[in-house]
DNA sequence: GCGCTGTCAAGAGCACTGCTCTCGTCGTGG
DNA sequence: CCACGACGAGAGCAGTGCTCTTGACAGCGC
């Protein structure tokens, strides 16, 4: 009963401080401007929301849900067996979504605010882009292991390793995991330097997607992708 | 005279925003806070500095100019022949400064403040690191370009790269300016990442050093070092 | 049908912020 | 020596996150 209208509330507020935060960023996000809007006193919300923190929290678990919905359903369009097409189709998603919500990007990938600790609920779909990279790496290995001329990982960095060897399945040896996270870091490095302004006097802006295009193609060369 | 009273104020005052900044970072420095922290009322800080985000930009120049300073050391301390080197030790001065620096270099790296468009005044000394791979790509080029299986960059893409192309020289080809600006996307965006806290599940803490320094050497393998 | 209980919104209030304005003071250059 | 300009202090404004108290309303058991 009224639990239809709690929910629905809470998702009003949500509304409004996503498109605050569109508007103003994270740092200005204003507790009593999103109250405004939907038409409540500030005490109000923390009905709601405990603190401005957890309302923060609960967008950035719903960037990462967006945002991982998003990306798989670009994958999902490619046949299965077109491996390289499946690589770029997440890793142009990954960049397209990000530029059309470039703050709830910077929310999730972007400087955290000292003093949060990203609570727990933030951890489980934070994996579901990595989900993706993983299964097409597996699909990779099962294809014939590419040649790749160089030394595996061994030593200390393979034990370092290990949290996501066990995560990406025990059969999937060390060097692999270390192409996996590198061809990771690739995609969301470049664009988070994108987005985040350090490319401004190098690279034409309206054919950084272009750029974008070579740059995770010669990752996907480097992964042995056709 | 006052001259120097003044120049000793303003760095007064640069050293408690600094102090404050790694305690709670950029979102908490609070003005009237490091005014208090050398003894000022707060109207008196804007003698100093017009706003906070000039304050903030001040921080970011400085920060920019020790990130530089520090790397440009460590990679002078290795022999002008030893390429490979060269490369490890930049990229391996950069995470470290980072590490030990994490939220000026969340101030420089990590998202900007919306609405805080960065000054004319960042944009020289962000270049220091970028001009160190400039030149070690130069070194590797003059020393015989590797082999390389790429099929060279073309097209709008090559275009788009102009900027960097000539700020590298415009004897470089665009396809060496494409590996340059992926080996420094790689870097930066390895130890953002790392720093940010997406890697959490992913490497072992006490490890990630380690891990670094094998992805930073699968670059240089790839860049055709050694 | 009545009253009770728990949920909700409102409002006042606290301590804090960035920033502006005014007002004394004091050192320095003419 | 004196006037001017730089400087610091203080008050004040509008805004913030968050807490606490107060009043209204809905849903429940009797």
């Amino acid at each position: 009963m009224r639990e239809r209208a709690r929910a629905q509330m809470r998702t009003e507020i949500l509304d409004a401080a996503r498109e605050q935060l569109a508007e103003q960023g994270a740092g200005g996000l204003s507790l009593r401007a999103v109250a405004r809007e939907v038409g409540l006193v500030s005490s109000a919300v923390y009905r709601y929301f405990d603190s401005r923190d957890a309302l923060l929290t609960a967008l950035i678990v719903d960037a990462y849900d967006a945002l991982g919905r998003t990306v798989e359903a670009a994958e999902a369009q490619v046949p299965r067996a077109d491996l390289l097409g499946r690589w770029r189709a997440t890793a142009w998603a990954v960049r397209s979504w990000a530029l059309e919500q470039p703050h709830l990007y910077a929310l999730v990938y972007g400087s955290p605010v000292p003093g949060y600790a990203a609570p727990q609920d933030t951890i489980g779909p934070a994996t579901r882009v990595t989900r993706l990279l993983v299964a097409l790496l597996h699909d990779i290995l099962d294809a014939g292991p590419p040649q790749v001329a160089d030394v595996p990982v061994t030593g200390p960095a393979a034990e370092g390793l290990a949290p996501l060897v066990e995560f990406m399945g025990p059969d999937v040896p060390p060097d692999w995991a270390l192409r996996g996270l590198m061809a990771w870091t690739y995609v969301f490095g470049a664009v988070s330097l994108e987005l985040f302004g350090q490319r401004v006097g190098a690279v034409v802006p309206e054919l950084r997607g272009e750029v974008y295009r070579w740059e995770t193609d010669r990752v996907a060369a480097w992964l042995g992708l056709v």
